[in-house]
DNA sequence: GCTGAGGATGATAGTCATTCTCATCTACGT
DNA sequence: ACGTAGATGAGAATGACTATCATCCTCAGC
């Protein structure tokens, strides 16, 4: 991978207190996962809340640094069982680390990313109901088109964050 | 990384004969490399050929199955330079290797993706008007909101090859 | 409360795509 | 032809991610 600046979490919580679920949310979840045979365990339960609390999708180590409690590779496991039962999201970005997020029918927020080409930050962006529309038309088309079965879709804009942006621009 | 099935190359070609690039491309090519005192050597031109000639983006083994003159060592360090300069992009999804293809302002060919959630494989089309109209709307609202500086979109249709849906099925 | 069995945890070792190293080669100006 | 800056390629190194496995929970049945 390219050789990007290495982040950690500076302001990654929604509030500052303690991490802790909307008791919907959590209801949600944990209806998914037994779906599948699943426990909510004390463990996965604040991986959520991590993700929850969150204003952006969180790489590994912002979600160790959040709640140190977590050992990496239970996350690791955790986030591979969580994205096959679809409560959360991989964001695969240009950076070094995986982005995960709550997936949006838990959270009912849909949105956008604008991504960093070159640390692979991430943000997010809410879309307007055109774009969507356009987009539900496309994929409508491309499902008639193509052997796909089409289940979500990506908008991402893709450019520099302000601080690498002001990097290029002083090695120019 | 997931228990991605490796692909390698089948068809991949835009046409059976040799690679060769369009003597068009090539001279832009040429000019952007130029442009920041990089030559276009005999490997590079036949790594931009490859990926002139295919229909998807391509991953680095599938290159050098398409010139196994190439070594894997050049083609990344290439490929990682080219990138650079804007000549190539980088498809990242979720599959075990990243997908390279040309730079659409070379080729002239606007287009989004199809990318199977399971293994990552990449198929290319084409979008609406008011697709490509509302993005660039969204575009300009993030540039004056936030710091970023926008260079281009992604759009992405995420779903499951027919390969990968009849896989799941008959895991069910 | 006690027990046992299936699943969850976490430290550590392994995997493998990607990057780095460096000895060699090539292309171009002089 | 010569020198040099850059390009090449084989192999080593890196590091995000996954697999392993001994140990720890959780909970149903007693």
């Amino acid at each position: 991978m390219t050789t990007t600046p290495r982040r950690r979490s500076e302001s990654v919580r929604r509030n500052g207190g303690e991490p802790a679920i909307d008791a919907d949310v959590r209801e949600r979840v944990r209806a998914r996962l037994a779906h599948s045979d699943q426990r909510l365990t004390n463990h996965r339960e604040r991986l959520i809340a991590v993700l929850a609390t969150a204003v952006k999708p969180l790489t590994i180590p912002e979600i160790g640094d959040a709640d140190p409690e977590l050992a990496v590779s239970s996350i690791y496991r955790n986030l591979t069982k969580l994205e096959e039962l679809g409560v959360v999201h991989r964001v695969v970005t240009a950076g070094d680390f995986a982005h995960y997020e709550l997936a949006e029918d838990l959270t009912e927020h849909h949105h956008h990313h604008i991504v960093c080409s070159r640390c692979g930050a991430v943000e997010d962006f809410e879309a307007s109901v055109k774009l969507e529309e356009a987009v539900r038309d496309a994929s409508r088309r491309v499902v008639r088109r193509s052997g796909f079965r089409i289940e979500r879709h990506v908008v991402d804009l893709i450019g520099l964050c302000t601080n690498c942006a002001s990097v290029i621009d002083r090695t120019r």
